[in-house]
RNA sequence: GACGAGUUGGAGAAAUGGUCAACUCACAAGCCUUUCACGCUUGCAUUUAUGGGUUCGAAUCCCAUACUCGCCA
C-alpha cells in the first residue's frame, strides 16, 4: 500500500466503492439522438425566484424539444441556509407552471435511476470520489484553522497578490501523506481539498453554447471539495453527481461562469468528458438609474408568488420569459397566435448575451392580451382556480352566480378584438363590483353621484326618467342606440359631435352626456363597458331601481 | 484590487461589411367612439457608450478609454 492509499484509508475506512463501481451502476442513458439531460438544480434556501423560474423553464423545455430528461436535483449541502420545508415549495409552485421533472427529486419520493438526487444522500458517492483522488494524490487533507486562513490573505493583500489558496500558499498540500496521516491520528481537525495544477497565468479555451468561444484563466486554486461537516461543496457535487447523471448540458445562470475554470479542471483530472455548458443571462432590475440583480428582498416581481398572488394567468408569465429567452420567439408569437407558446423550439444561438431588464409593463401588456382571448368559460375557471386560494371576494363572487359573473365578464369578449379590461385576476373585482347590488350600494354611499355641474338637477332627472320609460332591452344594440338618441334629442342633446358643432347654440349637449348620467347612477362610476350590455345584465328592475337613488 | 463578460431608443431587441438602423412593449398626438377598453394612423436612435484606425463603404473588423454586471475576495 502506498502512503496515499494509506491516507485514503484511514480518512475513509467505511467506503468500499470504487468509481468503477459507480460508472456500472449508473450506465450511460439510451436516449435518442440530440437528446439533452439536464437539470434544474435549486437549493432549498426560500421561495421560487423569478430568476430561477426563468432557468427552470428554460431546462424543462430543452429536455421536452429534444425526447430528453429533466432532472431535478437539490443541493442542500449548505444546511445553515435550508429553510424547512422550502424544497417541496420549489416543487409545487414549478408544477403550478407545468414544471414537472422527468426524473429527480419529488419532495417525499424520487424516481429515476441515477439518484439519490439529493445532495446530502449522496455522501457515498463524492466520498468515493474523494477516496480515489487522496490514492491518487489529487486531493488531500489541510488542517489549516480559519484564522491560518486569515493570516494567508492579509499577506496575499498587503503583497498584492491574488487572494486564495493555491501555489507556495496551498501550505498543506506540502504535507507529505504521513505527515498527514499523523495529524489525523493526533485528532486535528481537516477538510478535503483538491490539488490544483493549474497556473494563473495560463488561459483555457472554452465554449460556451451561449457566449460563445471564452478565453478563461486557468485555475489554479486548490478549492475544498469536502467540508468539515462532511459535504461536498458546489464545485465537487457538480463534478460528480453531473457525470453520474449523465447530464448533457448545464443550464446555469451567468453567476458561475468565473468558476467554470474550476470545473474544467476538476473534469479533466477525472478523465470525465465535461458536459455542454450553457451560461445563462441574469434578470435584472433598473434601480436609481443602476443595474442590478433582481432581488427578492427588495423587488417584489422577483418572487414567483407575487404573481401568483396578483393573479397574472401563468401562462403570461410564462410567455414573457419566452421572450427574453429567445429573441426571435416574439416574431413567431405574433405570426402564431392560437398555438401553444410551447410549439417554439428554443435555440441556444437566439439567447441573448447580456442580462435584461425585467419589465412587468410587458408582462401587463402579454397577460391583458391572453386574458382577453380566452372564452368566458376558460377565464372564469382560471378566475375560480386563482380565487379559491388568494381571493376569497372574488371566489365567492363567482359562486354566488356563475352565469351571472359570466355574462359580466363576456361582455364584448368572444369577438375578434376583445375588450381587455383585466391584467390579472385581481383586477377584477373592483372592475365588476356595481353589477352586484350590495356593493353597487356601498359604492354610491362612499362615492356619491358626480355628476357634471354643467347640467341642472332637473335636466338629469328628466333625461333618467325619459329613458326609464323608453329603455329599448328587446331591442339589439344598434336599435338599443339609435332609440336612445330618439329619445334624447328632444330633451336637447344632439346625437353625435358633428349636430352639436354645427349648432351649438340649440343643444344643451350630446349623446354623451345624456349617456354620462345613465353611466353615473347605474355604474357609480364615469366610465364602465358599454352601456347597453351593461342594461341588458342588470335587466329592467334594477336599472329602474338605481334610477330611483337621484334625489 | 485581480479576472471574466457585456455596452444598439425609456424596455426587450433585429440587422453577423453595402440603400431610410426591422419588430414588440411603453410613451405622445390624431382618428373612430355613448364613457372606458378595443381598433386604426402617425410620431418617438441626424445614428449604434466615447475616441481613434482599417475600408470605396462600419452598428458590424482592429486598438484605446469609459461605464455596467458577475465572480474571487
Amino acid at each position: 500500500m502506498t502512503d496515499n492509499e494509506r491516507l485514503a484509508e484511514l480518512i475513509f475506512p467505511n467506503i468500499k466503492l470504487t468509481i468503477e463501481d459507480l460508472e456500472k451502476r449508473y450506465p450511460k442513458r439510451n436516449l435518442p439522438e440530440g437528446a439533452i439531460v439536464d437539470r434544474f438544480a435549486p437549493s432549498p434556501t426560500g421561495f421560487l425566484h423569478s430568476g430561477s423560474l426563468f432557468t427552470a423553464m428554460i431546462c424543462d423545455k430543452f429536455a421536452r424539444q429534444t425526447n430528453g430528461v429533466f432532472m431535478l436535483r437539490l443541493e442542500d449541502t449548505d444546511t445553515k441556509r435550508e429553510v424547512e420545508g422550502s424544497g417541496e415549495r420549489l416543487l409545487n409552485e414549478l408544477a403550478l407552471f407545468d414544471i414537472v421533472p422527468t426524473e429527480g427529486y419529488y419532495g417525499s419520493y424520487e424516481k429515476g435511476n441515477y439518484g439519490p438526487y439529493k445532495q446530502s444522500d449522496r455522501s457515498e458517492i463524492y466520498n468515493t470520489v474523494i477516496k480515489e483522488l487522496i490514492k491518487r494524490g489529487d486531493a488531500y487533507p489541510c488542517f489549516l484553522s480559519e484564522e491560518e486562513l486569515n493570516e494567508i490573505r492579509k499577506e496575499q493583500e498587503s503583497k498584492k497578490e491574488n487572494p486564495g489558496y493555491y501555489g507556495k500558499y496551498a501550505i498543506c498540500s506540502f504535507l507529505s501523506a504521513n505527515e498527514a496521516i499523523e495529524r489525523i491520528e493526533k485528532g486535528d481537525k481537516y477538510i478535503i481539498r483538491f490539488r490544483s495544477h493549474g497556473n494563473h497565468n495560463n488561459k483555457i479555451q472554452v465554449h460556451d453554447l451561449i457566449k460563445g468561444d471564452l478565453e478563461l484563466t486557468e485555475n489554479d486554486q486548490h478549492i475544498v471539495i469536502l467540508k468539515s461537516d462532511g459535504l461536498p461543496t458546489y464545485h465537487f457535487a457538480h463534478l460528480c453527481d453531473d457525470h453520474f447523471m449523465h447530464t448533457t448540458h448545464v443550464t446555469r445562470g451567468e453567476e458561475w461562469l468565473s468558476s467554470l475554470p474550476i470545473h474544467i479542471e476538476l473534469f479533466e483530472r477525472l478523465g470525465w468528458e465535461p458536459p455542454k455548458y450553457a451560461h445563462l443571462p441574469v434578470i435584472m432590475k433598473l434601480d436609481e438609474g443602476k443595474r442590478r440583480k433582481l432581488s427578492k428582498r427588495l423587488d417584489k416581481e422577483a418572487a414567483v408568488s407575487f404573481f401568483l398572488e396578483s393573479g397574472y394567468p401563468k401562462k403570461a408569465l410564462l410567455e414573457y420569459l419566452f421572450t427574453l429567452a429567445n429573441s426571435n420567439f416574439e416574431e413567431w408569437r405574433l405570426e402564431n397566435m392560437d398555438k401553444d407558446i410551447y410549439d417554439f423550439d428554443f435555440t441556444f444561438e437566439k439567447f441573448s448575451i447580456d442580462g435584461a431588464l425585467f419589465d412587468i409593463e410587458k408582462i401587463n401588456n402579454i397577460s391583458k392580451e391572453r386574458l382577453s382571448r380566452l372564452t368566458k368559460a376558460e377565464f372564469t375557471d382560471l378566475a375560480l382556480d386563482y380565487a379559491k386560494t388568494y381571493n376569497k371576494e372574488l371566489e365567492s363572487l363567482i359562486l354566488r352566480d356563475r352565469p351571472y359573473f359570466e355574462s359580466i365578464v363576456n361582455i364584448e369578449r368572444e369577438k375578434e378584438n376583445p375588450r381587455k379590461d383585466y391584467t390579472k385576476f385581481e383586477d377584477v373585482v373592483p372592475f365588476i363590483s356595481f353589477f352586484y347590488d350590495d356593493y353597487y350600494e356601498t359604492i354610491i354611499k362612499e362615492t356619491p353621484f358626480e355628476f357634471n355641474p354643467k347640467f341642472t338637477k332637473e335636466e338629469i332627472k328628466e333625461v333618467l326618467s325619459a329613458h326609464m320609460n323608453n329603455l329599448g332591452l328587446d331591442l339589439t344594440e344598434e336599435e338599443w342606440f339609435n332609440n336612445l338618441k330618439s329619445v334624447m334629442k328632444p330633451l336637447g342633446f344632439a346625437a353625435n359631435k358633428k349636430e352639436m358643432r354645427e349648432d351649438p347654440d340649440f343643444y344643451k349637449g350630446t349623446i354623451g352626456d345624456a349617456s354620462e348620467m345613465i353611466r353615473i347612477v347605474l355604474a357609480g362610476r364615469k366610465n364602465s363597458p358599454n352601456l347597453y350590455y351593461v342594461e341588458q345584465i342588470l335587466g329592467k328592475d334594477r336599472i329602474i331601481n338605481r334610477f330611483k337613488k337621484v334625489e
